[in-house]
DNA sequence: TGAACCCCTTACTAAAAGGTAAGTACCGCA
DNA sequence: TGCGGTACTTACCTTTTAGTAAGGGGTTCA
């Protein structure tokens, strides 16, 4: 395997948290499978603009490692291969609320401040 | 400059909270500068084990570009600076709160796992 | 004189993350 | 026969992030 440096000695629940969500997709496959309840690989590829289909797979499987996502293989022909959250998934994404929140602000306030160059405060 | 290919168009808050304190140490940046107010470089440095002076800087400057840390420079010799969180990095701080709390669990369960492993709670 | 401390900066290097493109194996449709 | 759809895997390459090591310009302490 070789993989996975991550999962090192964490100084805090922070540190534990931030890993498993770090990863340019990793949020927002969060976020879909939350809005969706249950996401097809496909379903969640067109959902993510953007996404590569390499990124896609290594993101979900490193989510189930961290025992975040659930994925249930039919035996079917074609394949077919649901994805959803566990509960650590809902608590997560629950968790994840009051980051999302500020975060939403923050653009909110760029927007602003876009809207506001140019123009000097001068008091 | 050439840097700063982060701020990329954002899809949702998350997105836009997460690139804010990805990075090795920036989670812990903000909770040393939480915890104690204000800090010294050398403090800081002192309070992340492992941490080197470049990563610090580094971390330090974008914090304070995302308007998270203040930076304040006394012009005396030898050179003090010190650092504390603005209000937007209060903020952040608390957002962080819940995530903070869920990594805590997860590191309490994957100990509860070390130590049940073997055991098959049968029924 | 030399060493340590202060707060960085720069150059070089290694590792990790991410992107691109192609291949796999099987199906239904035209 | 060829195309598109299913869910991946693999190889290769670039970008980003992090680590190592050294320097710099001034101070106080021994």
């Amino acid at each position: 395997m070789a993989k996975a440096p991550r999962r090192g000695p964490y100084i805090c629940g922070i540190d534990a948290a931030l890993d498993v969500v770090s990863g340019k997709w990793k949020g927002l496959i969060l976020w879909e499978l939350h809005a969706h309840g249950i996401r097809r690989f496909a379903e969640l590829r067109r959902g993510l603009p953007g996404v590569s289909e390499k990124m896609l797979t290594q993101h979900l499987r490193e989510m189930e490692e961290d025992g975040l996502v659930h994925r249930k293989v039919y035996a079917e022909v074609p394949p077919r291969v649901e994805y959803s959250l566990t509960e650590h998934g809902h608590t997560l994404n629950q968790a994840l609320g009051p980051l999302g929140a500020w975060g939403a602000e923050r653009l909110r306030r760029e927007d602003s401040e876009m809207a506001g160059v140019g123009e000097a405060p001068h008091g």
